[in-house]
RNA sequence: CGGAGUGUGGCUCAGUUUGGUAGAGCGCUGCGUUCGGGACGCAGAGGCCCGGGGUUCAAAUCCCCGCACUCCGACCA
């Protein structure tokens, strides 16, 4: 059997129509489905499994951290949203307004939270007073709501699930120390867990966050050469304390105002990892987040000793990976492809033939291969596969970036990088806002992150011609 | 918010041009046979044709007015 036979008739093929392909997965994989609201959907037991794994892997990353879990309104008055300008005009077009309880009008309207800087705020004010009460981290899990004109499962919806970062420090720098601690927590987690390797870098002013003096990103490359963000995290310096009014009496007895961050990653994850890992029969999951690492699948199940044979592995394994055995009545080649749409990193073959010669056969989601396992060698073996299929993720994920990334030295150059060989471009910059709305423009892309890790590629700003400032990644993002 | 498309059993759609008893495939339920890449036989269940108004003896079908969703752009995690 080929390797590149299609096994699955049901999913759009990825290089037919990519945006198609991707709501197929969603759907046959049973991720998620679209509910009567716009751009509100459900997330089903998979979908929501792979949310778990990651907010449990997060969620000990925080606190190793020395972060502690709060949980604040979700409605937020009119007056407090308003209090720091930048801030609301950054979100004013999207917010959702709750102007009734039951038949009465509110003297006041509630913002359904978009995020929750303000309530944040308004309790630092209340609950800080002293340089004593300080590091202040605090993270919540939650859901926001943001009136999209757009929308896409996981990628972009009315309401999503996620988790918002707040910290009040003493100081700019332990506030910037904290925003770049969490950026690398995130771009760790990202790498290691999901196997999706980031870019680490700085917003320009024109992409930062509203109400920030410095925002950070991890920025992740798609299968079909468009950027994700996949993480952020913000330095606030004391835009919001001197807005909340958020002071402390530091040793000399005197006031001083905090310096605050925040951070957030959110359900889109889900869709980096359909988009980073997936093929054209559907899902694929690196098997730390994969809710099912292994499938045993009994072949002839009814003939004798086939289901006992295949139940004894399961009890085998069960201590040393997530493993489910499907017995239903499903034909064998039926329950291949249902479980390799949904991701399912592994799965275990067990029929008469294979008891016979004391064997098994295992088969990897990620390249097909079949490996034929001694029964007596599946507990070692199979952990080991696993580990390597998340190995050989990441290293195809970066090489597909590599491959995707261009350089460019001329704003003819992005076009033609873009249009030809879709993903990251890197160029030097001349750090004008002037210059990114003319490659916005012309290139229909926008700045992705100025790289920690910066290269000299020119002495010019690619687009205008002036001394560069930084090196620079621009990309056509979702 | 622009541009396009689609709303008919759970799903994918046919039927609409030319008004005349609501259909197919898949799925689902039961029984039996199967089982190493989406099996098969037999028997069943299941529909206010997106909503509201018209026109007509008669509307899924023709005419108005809504609403929703999807895709492509502009805005955004």
């Amino acid at each position: 059997m080929a390797n590149d036979k299609k096994f699955v008739e049901e999913i759009t093929a990825m290089n037919v129509d990519f945006a198609k392909w991707y709501t197929d997965v969603v759907k046959k994989a049973d991720l998620a489905d679209y509910t009567s609201v716009k751009g509100c959907m459900i997330i089903r037991p998979l979908g929501y499994a792979i949310w778990e794994n990651i907010q449990v892997e997060l969620d000990r990353r925080f606190k190793e951290t020395g972060h502690e879990n709060v949980y604040l309104p979700l409605f937020i008055p009119e007056g407090l949203l308003n209090k720091e300008k930048e801030h609301v005009e950054g979100f004013a077009p999207e917010v959702a307004w709750v102007t009734h309880g039951g038949e009465e009008e509110l003297t006041e309207r509630l913002c359904v939270r978009p995020t929750s800087e303000t309530l944040f705020c308004q309790h630092y004010a209340n609950i800080i007073g002293s340089y004593r009460d300080l590091p202040k981290l605090y993270n919540q899990w939650a859901n926001v709501v943001r009136w999209e004109k757009t929308t896409r499962p996981f990628l972009r919806t009315t309401e999503f699930l996620w988790q918002e970062g707040h910290t009040a420090h003493a100081t700019y720098a332990e506030a910037q120390e904290e925003t770049l601690r969490m950026l690398d927590v995130y771009a760790d987690f990202c790498q290691d867990f999901l196997a999706i390797p980031v870019i680490k870098g700085q917003k320009t002013d024109k992409e930062k966050f509203a109400g920030a003096v410095a925002t950070y990103t991890i920025e992740s490359l798609m299968h079909d050469g468009q950027a994700l963000q996949t993480g952020t995290t913000h330095n606030f310096g004391d835009n919001f304390a001197k807005a909340f009014n958020i002071r402390y009496l530091d040793q000399d007895n005197t006031h001083q105002y905090v310096f605050q961050t925040s951070w957030g990653v959110t359900t889109r994850l889900i869709g980096a990892l359909i988009m980073v890992h997936g093929d054209d029969s559907g899902l694929v999951l690196p098997p730390k987040v994969a809710p099912t690492q292994l499938v045993i699948i009994p072949i002839a199940s009814h003939k004798g000793g086939v289901l006992e044979k295949a139940t004894d592995i399961y009890h085998q394994l069960n201590d040393l990976v997530r493993v489910k055995i499907d017995s239903s009545d499903k034909n064998p080649g039926w329950k291949f492809s249902e479980h390799e749409m949904r991701g399912v990193p592994l799965r275990l073959e067990i029929g008469p033939k294979d008891i016979e010669k004391g064997q098994v056969v295992l088969v990897r989601r990620d390249n097909r291969e079949k490996i034929i396992v001694a029964l007596s060698e599946i507990k070692t073996r199979v952990p080991e596969i696993l580990e390597d299929i998340q190995k050989s993720l990441l290293a195809k994920a970066l090489s597909h970036r590599e491959a995707h990334t261009s350089i460019a030295n001329s704003l003819e150059q992005i076009k033609e990088s873009l249009d030809k060989n879709p993903g990251f471009v890197k160029t030097m910059w001349c750090n004008e806002k002037a210059c990114e709305e003319k490659v916005k423009e012309e290139a229909k892309a926008t700045s992705r992150c100025i790289p920690f890790e910066q290269e000299n590629l020119d002495t010019k700003c690619a687009i205008c011609g002036k001394p560069a400032k930084t090196m620079i990644v621009w990309g056509r993002a979702y």
